[in-house]
DNA sequence: GTCTATACATGGATAGAC
DNA sequence: GTCTATCCATGTATAGAC
């Protein structure tokens, strides 16, 4: 049956992709795994990068719609609490993917970093054109927040927030393995958010900009 | 000649890496490009792996003793200040690759940024293992500019702040497009650079810890 | 010592049989 | 719709020419 495979496709590579991210995992793995036929990938989805955008896109449709009701929920707050409230608001829906499936936010967290910097734009616009809305709404509230600062301005800081969590995520196991082999840490995935969020925060609020060089 | 060859090697594939990632470069275009045997790159270099590593040192042995240097002549600061003047005092010799090669600067950010996104922490262990004394004389400058942060907390900021800069890097091609389409900005390399120190220096000094979620 | 030619195993993709 | 057989490109390794 068509159904069977495809799931049992997305399952394989869900693991596979995770555990070893997605250069390093091949077709065949991920086939045999699946106990499908080496072809059936490129049938049911078009390529290897489609099938990481399945495997992601489980995940965001039960992630999106709980981040545009926290953002509904929300009262605006100015300055660094509301960038604070805004960036927890975000990290609840993401430790929820826990109920989705037993880990289910480490491996989401871990396929996206590691499918952002290995996709080269691919899974942005993958990103953009499906949750399109709700990146707005986040941006929007974000600019509710800081009101003081211009749209560039607040472009590059939210890159370069974009960037602190996709690499963070992207190299987790390396900084669990870190942490617990240089401070005696036993790291789980919410550490890294919770250690994450006031960095952040602090850096969008930040209320001086660029200077010349 | 075998310098030659070797040379000949290093800038071709330096212009591959940096146009178009490590992954999507072949050994058959980078030995095309530079008028070499295909099997050259594996005598030479041993594999490609190496052979990115080969391309990031000569960059790195330029910029490594200027930081040293930097590092030498530091008058040390407290807090954010000193954070700034430490991340400004290792942007200038950044910046000063382009007199090692025209562009360099870009061309060694982004390759830095894509070699280390892609390699699995092959990159990381290299620099490590090449340029540790000058890592470990950044991090006691660090820990002298805060001293009432832990070590276990300076060590995930440092972590965030370097995947904000490698990320930053790693797309800054796509970040100097949308600049330039949403907001009218031609970027360059310094100018992320110029926005980047802010938000990261910022998000290091933070005073504030790590909440529980 | 260098370099060339070439072989090999594995990657993703596809046309066509069933 | 599904799978087999096959294709072409890739990274790597080696044998042998200069």
């Amino acid at each position: 049956m068509s159904k069977q495979t495809k799931a049992r496709i997305i399952d394989a590579a869900e693991a596979l992709f995770a555990e070893q991210g997605y250069g390093q995992t091949s077709m065949r793995e991920i086939t045999s795994k699946a106990n499908v036929n080496l072809a059936s990938v490129n049938y049911h989805f078009g390529s290897k990068k489609n099938l990481i955008q399945a495997v992601l896109k489980r995940y965001f449709d039960v992630l999106m719609p709980q981040v545009d009701d926290m953002l509904e929920k929300l009262i605006p707050s100015q300055g660094r609490k509301g960038v604070d409230q805004l960036l927890q608001g975000l990290a609840l829906p993401l430790l929820h993917l826990n109920a989705v499936q037993p880990n289910g936010t480490e491996i989401f967290v871990q396929l996206l970093g590691k499918g952002y910097t290995e996709s080269q734009g691919h899974l942005r616009k993958f990103i953009l054109g499906n949750y399109g809305e709700t990146i707005e709404g986040l941006l929007s509230m974000l600019r509710i927040a800081l009101p003081a600062i211009p749209a560039d301005e607040l472009f590059w800081r939210l890159h370069f927030a974009i960037g602190s969590f996709v690499f963070s995520m992207a190299s987790s196991q390396a900084l669990k393995d870190i942490a617990k082999a240089d401070y005696q840490q036993d790291i789980e995935i919410q550490d890294v958010i919770a250690h994450l969020v006031p960095f952040v925060a602090q850096g969008i609020s930040a209320e001086g900009y660029a200077r010349e060089l």
